[in-house]
DNA sequence: CTCTTTATCGAAAGCGCTTTCGTTAATTGG
DNA sequence: CCAATTAACGAAAGCGCTTTCGATAAAGAG
């Protein structure tokens, strides 16, 4: 490995000088900065990050913190889409990425603390459940922290605008002429599920449409089979619903199945709207009707309020609502009455 | 931030002595070592990786690099499985994972030069194209590496067993009467999609089946739409094939698709089977037959190969092929008369 | 009781880099 | 021509930790 000091020997100037003229300092000569800066493309020298970061308290690096509850990990298409945005636009703000766990030479610690013995810059985490004490934890810190998916949290947050989501989805299923309209819900220990209740209520409250006993269903932490569930006891209510909004593609995707193994047919006998508009959505049968969130412009955003409080060292509390859209695919049609 | 000097001045022995302390070394009693592990637990000491890493030239990190020319990423359902495979065995171990780009403080660098800035211990690099120059430089270097995906690298190599997998797609299809199987191809450039259509090859010629002209087609890089693209003309051909060997399940979706379009049906005209099993591949419709690739395994490998190289201190060229398995769903059947 | 082991600890150097502060030489101003 | 700037560079300390090697004291051997 090729230091500055090999370099400083090579070139007749002094460590300092070599440090300087690689970190553009103004009293170092142009002359001698170029013949540094040619030793150092002569000799392959790199610098090493961890004696840099352990001088100047900064490492260039941003720990992700993952739900951990559900087994999926970034395998999620939604996680792992917002992720992929984050990566990019901290890249060009010249972070790395450092996917750090609970585990250290065997030692159970917290993600604060393995964060803090890594040295990172800024924390992101993506969490449904907003009470993780893990997460609280990183919340309280000194450390720079934005946090994807969640309201109401005392540090800076990036969330879709879930509220209007919700409304979104029952307005249009109304503007096809749906009136028993049931909500598959997510979680409401997750802020995103809460939110989307609420977003239905409203909706449904504002066109004076009824929520019958059991139209209101908790879903859970919206995978494909809890999805199942839901819609099997929705199906076995008396007055069955014509259109149901699911709180997620993947328990819309597990509802359709039911419905359709129940020998009914989507969209002619129930309706069906999602939520994310994950990759899936476009290619099932029939393609999904959704509620869009912007993985793009939510990993933007996030990288954004992130870079900002390092620079600013400090930590921020700014809330960023990205707006939702809705795809009309083929899961919805008019009410046949 | 409290080091070990602190715990010194606090315990009364040297930093010296709190370093062997929580290192283990057996020169230090047991009564100060509980001492010092107690002033540890009282002032929260946490190491400082850097430090640590400067001084001992490990810094417990394995750098990842994704295949950088298409757009998605770890969007990428069958990487992000791996990955996430390959990181919770190497979380085990006390690894953390660190992405890495190309971009170091606005200079353009390879991904050699930014894991040696970062001082990884380890490379894992998930890449179809087995010509890439970064990953050949990375191969070259002296730092231990494993790629998954790729055959034929003079390094430790991970891949799913494509030839067997090309061979059960042909035989599964054959033995349900269909003689007309066609292969959309990953494209050779990729040994992925060449060691297929050896598979391919191979069965039908085993099997005394004649492939005609346009029967094996170039599908590019796995996209849904260059499947898209690849079907239409195989729908063009006279002799128009009543199966089709996919190499991806992205490229079946597609194909699918425009069978679909042009009111044709799956599998009752023409049978098509996957590559992969990604998540989608069980929701769609008809639900996609597939050769399932081991993410599971091929993560595990990877990491065991790894670790193995990192302890060894060396680089060792060992390749793991991973058996692959047939998904039958239902998007093949029985040929007609 | 003297000599060798063994157990326990610490001084100091070093990992590669940054940054403060001082020194020297060259330049400017009057 | 002399004093005051300014330009260019380097010594040295420090970031937090590990590791070698030596020192001391206690224990065991003969």
């Amino acid at each position: 490995m090729v230091t500055i000091y090999d370099i400083a020997k090579k070139t007749g100037f002094s460590t300092t000088t070599v440090s300087k003229a690689l970190n553009n300092y103004s009293d170092v000569s142009e002359k001698t900065r170029q013949k540094i800066l040619q030793a150092v493309e002569d000799m392959g020298y790199l610098p090493n990050a961890h004696a840099q970061s352990l001088s100047t308290k900064k490492s260039w690096t941003i720990g992700v913190m993952f739900a951990e509850d559900n087994e999926v990990g970034m395998k999620h298409p939604f996680f792992s889409a917002i992720i992929e945005s984050f990566r990019k636009n901290a890249e060009r703000e010249g972070y790395d990425l450092i996917f750090a766990s609970r585990n250290l030479r065997n030692r159970d610690i917290s993600y604060l603390e393995h964060f803090s013995y890594r040295g990172v810059d800024g924390i992101v985490v993506i969490c449904s459940d907003s009470q993780d004490p893990q997460v609280q934890e990183m919340i309280n810190s000194t450390i720079p922290i934005v946090v994807i998916d969640m309201n109401n949290q005392n540090c800076s947050l990036v969330y879709s605008d879930n509220i209007e989501g919700g409304k979104l989805a029952v307005n249009y299923l109304h503007s096809l002429g749906h009136t028993k309209i049931a909500h598959i819900a997510g979680d409401p220990s997750t802020d995103a599920g809460a939110e989307r209740i609420k977003g239905y209520n409203k909706a449904m409250n504002d066109l004076k449409l009824p929520i019958p006993e059991g139209y209101l269903i908790n879903g859970g932490l919206f995978s494909i089979n809890e999805g199942k569930e839901a819609m099997e006891k929705l199906l076995l209510l008396d007055d069955v619903p014509t259109a149901v909004f699911v709180a997620g593609d993947h328990m819309a995707i597990g509802a359709i199945e039911v419905i359709k193994e129940k020998g009914l047919r989507v969209p002619e006998d129930i309706s069906i709207i999602g939520y994310d508009d994950i990759e899936m959505a476009a290619y099932i049968t029939p393609k999904l009707t959704t509620i869009k969130q912007d993985t793009d412009m939510i990993g933007f955003q996030a990288a954004q309020l992130l870079m900002n409080q390092i620079l600013q060292k400090k930590k921020l509390v700014v809330s960023k609502k990205i707006p939702v859209e809705l795809i009309i695919r083929e899961s919805c049609s008019k009410k046949e009455n």
